[in-house]
RNA sequence: GUGCCCGUAGCUCAAUUGGAUAGAGCACCAGCCUUCUAAGCUGGGGGUUACAGGUUCGAUCCCUGUCGGGCAUGCCA
């Protein structure tokens, strides 16, 4: 028998399976062969529903199809025994020998265990975060950041060629504002006050800044107030002073007056935010192939070019003095605009040509993490894409829910401009990057996050990351105390581990490389968190019942090498979190 | 109003995308340290998967309707 090379049980069974069906019968290409693991040891360890999805078309009852596919079956070294039941699953028993040579396997491939070619080495982009860079980070764009980040180190463990991107909307009004803001900050350092637009950025930061520019320029970029005050709107008795249209006013004003000097402030408040957040998503494990500017989009002409593209396509029309997108033809609910009134092209326009930017630059898959109130942007983006003579199926979108926070059991609060929400920052030192991206990480992306922050800087059993930690330090440990050389257990006789709980463990160890495969067709990294706990929850029991440095050698060595290849996991697991693996805790 | 998402144990969430008796963690109750780390373990109660129909060998998952919640519905980004 030879198992030097063990196979994704999984895939070898379906293939034989396939056999089967095929000198059963003509199988049709959209036939889909999938072994399941099963949640019950009396139905083995793989199940197969190959029979009863060949009901339909063979007229005959699943359990003599089982049988008929049973007898047909060819060979395989690994199986014990194969049985026919209930409806007419069909059940796989794994040979003890299979799985306790499989340790082999995983010893042997250390930090590449789990590692797979499903991607085949196909490119792909993640983008990521893309905050406007007019703040710090908050704990919203975190589980974008954790999540992306994962998503990332998955989709490059299961052989795919990732990017990672982050596209930086440095052209748009947002950053109009921010400088705005810095300025009037900054001429308050000269006893200039202008009265500080409570639309406007509030946050420290800001003032920061104007401390920065004060302090390398002195009064370089100071003006008086009544030009900058010129020309504004004025506002109704009673009416809000503080409007959209009074603070595009004082933008404009601003740049009438700086001249040059306002691209100036722009680009250093612009190269100040971006640093900032760089270093905090550094210090948070995530990091950027790419960063995108949106302003490069215009500069080289690139909008303007792909709006051409789209009316020369005949997917624009005129109206209202704008000019307007087709994208109802892609099922959106209207149209929508790309260039205003004012000449002014939208977001939506860049966007557009960022989006058929990146399938230029050679991706063959494109993945968005977007926050889920975005959802409705879905339709005109794939729908441009389409226009653009680009298959829209390309474009992957993995809506992100928020973050909420809570701090005895009670909301905290997060509200972005005002200057009062919580930042990625405050959060990563209050709980600490490992709790923070695994807790963001803990459930599927689309769904509502609850963030626990008392649970989450429990030092205790309650905590789910230090569950999962403490498993591998534990194993650390008794490595520790082993005087052997843990290469040898790569080559261990594991043919002591025979108990339920060792036989558990080591189907569990065999899941893993099914569960990062799945995990990455299914973009779901949290479907690893949860892979882990239960395998640090085995662990964990078996600990307690089990002795592994007993005087009998076979045995001791055999435990060691099943505790070694969970170690090997949780470390391999961790890091595609982003999770560090402590050796003592 | 319309569109999308969601509704699973007291709470927070899973469920290999249509499979077998729906699973974890908290919380609650009762136990386990002279032994490789108690940040651990063992046992226990907890459910008409919001509700009503439909599709089929089989539904938490697919379809229809009702109720409840979230998001979106800019010539903002």
């Amino acid at each position: 028998m030879d198992l030097s090379i063990p196979p994704h049980f999984k895939t070898h069974f379906a293939e034989l399976f396939h056999q089967a069906a095929s000198a059963i019968t003509a199988v049709e290409p959209t036939l889909r062969v999938e072994l399941a693991r099963t949640k019950q040891a009396s139905h083995g360890d793989y199940s197969c529903n190959l029979a009863m999805q060949l009901t339909k078309s063979l007229h005959n009852n699943p359990r003599e199809i089982a049988q008929s596919l049973i007898a047909h079956l060819p060979d395989s070294p690994y199986i014990e025994k194969i049985e026919v039941a209930g409806a007419g699953f069909i059940n796989v028993f794994l040979k003890n020998t299979a799985k306790q040579q499989y340790l082999k396997y995983v010893l042997q491939s250390r930090e590449m265990f789990g590692h797979s070619t499903l991607g085949n080495g196909k490119k792909v982009q993640v983008e990521f975060v893309s905050a406007n860079p007019t703040g710090p980070l908050h704990v919203g764009h975190g589980r974008g950041a954790a999540i992306g980040a994962s998503l990332s180190n998955i989709l490059s463990a299961a052989g795919y060629a990732v990017s990672r991107e982050f596209y930086v909307n440095d052209a748009g009004r947002q950053m109009d504002i921010l400088t705005l803001s810095t300025w009037l900050r900054y001429l308050e350092l000269d006893n200039i006050q202008i009265p500080f637009p409570s639309n406007a950025y509030q946050g420290d930061y800001v003032k920061a800044m104007a401390e920065l520019i004060y302090q390398a320029h002195g009064q370089r970029y100071v003006h008086q107030p009544e030009s900058l005050l010129q020309d504004m709107p004025i506002a109704a008795q009673g009416a809000e002073m503080d409007t959209d249209e009074r603070l595009d006013q004082l933008i404009a004003n601003a740049k009438k007056i700086l001249g040059e000097d306002y691209a100036y402030i722009h680009n250093f408040v612009l190269t100040e935010q971006l640093g900032d957040c760089r270093n905090d998503l550094m210090e948070f494990g995530v990091e950027f192939d790419t960063w995108f500017s949106e302003q490069s989009l215009f500069d080289n002409g690139l909008v303007a070019h792909t709006i051409e593209l789209l009316d020369k396509r005949h997917f624009l029309y005129q109206q209202d003095g704008a000019t307007w997108f087709r994208s109802t033809r892609f099922g959106d609910e209207k149209d929508r605009v790309v260039q205003r009134e004012n000449g002014q092209f939208t977001y939506f326009a860049s966007d557009i040509a960022y989006h058929l930017n990146k399938f230029e630059r050679g991706f063959d898959q494109v993945i968005n993490i977007w926050g889920a109130d975005h959802h409705g942007y879905i339709p005109r983006v794939k729908g441009a894409l389409q226009a653009l003579g680009v298959d829209p199926a390309k474009l992957e979108i993995a809506l992100v829910q928020f973050a909420v926070l809570y701090r005895n059991g009670k909301k905290a609060s997060m509200s972005t401009r005002a200057g009062e929400f919580v930042t990625l920052r405050e959060l990563r030192q209050e709980v600490g990057k490992d709790a923070a991206r695994f807790f963001y990480v803990m459930r599927k992306s689309d769904q509502h996050l609850d963030f626990d922050l008392d649970l989450a800087t429990s030092q205790t059993n309650e905590n789910p990351v230090y569950y999962v930690q403490y498993a591998h330090a534990r194993v650390c440990s008794v490595l520790a105390q082993w005087d052997g050389d843990r290469a040898d257990l790569a080559e261990v006789d594991a043919a002591a581990l025979i108990n339920p709980a060792e036989l558990g463990l080591l189907q569990k160890i065999i899941d893993y490389p099914d569960v990062t495969e799945i995990a990455a067709k299914e973009l779901s990294p949290h479907l690893i968190a949860f892979y882990l706990r239960e395998l640090a929850s085995e662990f964990h029991s078996y600990y307690n019942s089990t002795r592994f440095l007993v005087p009998e050698i076979s045995v001791q060595h055999a435990r060691l090498a099943l505790i070694a290849s969970i170690q090997q996991i949780l470390s391999n697991g961790l890091r595609l979190l982003g999770v560090s693996a402590p050796d003592k805790m």
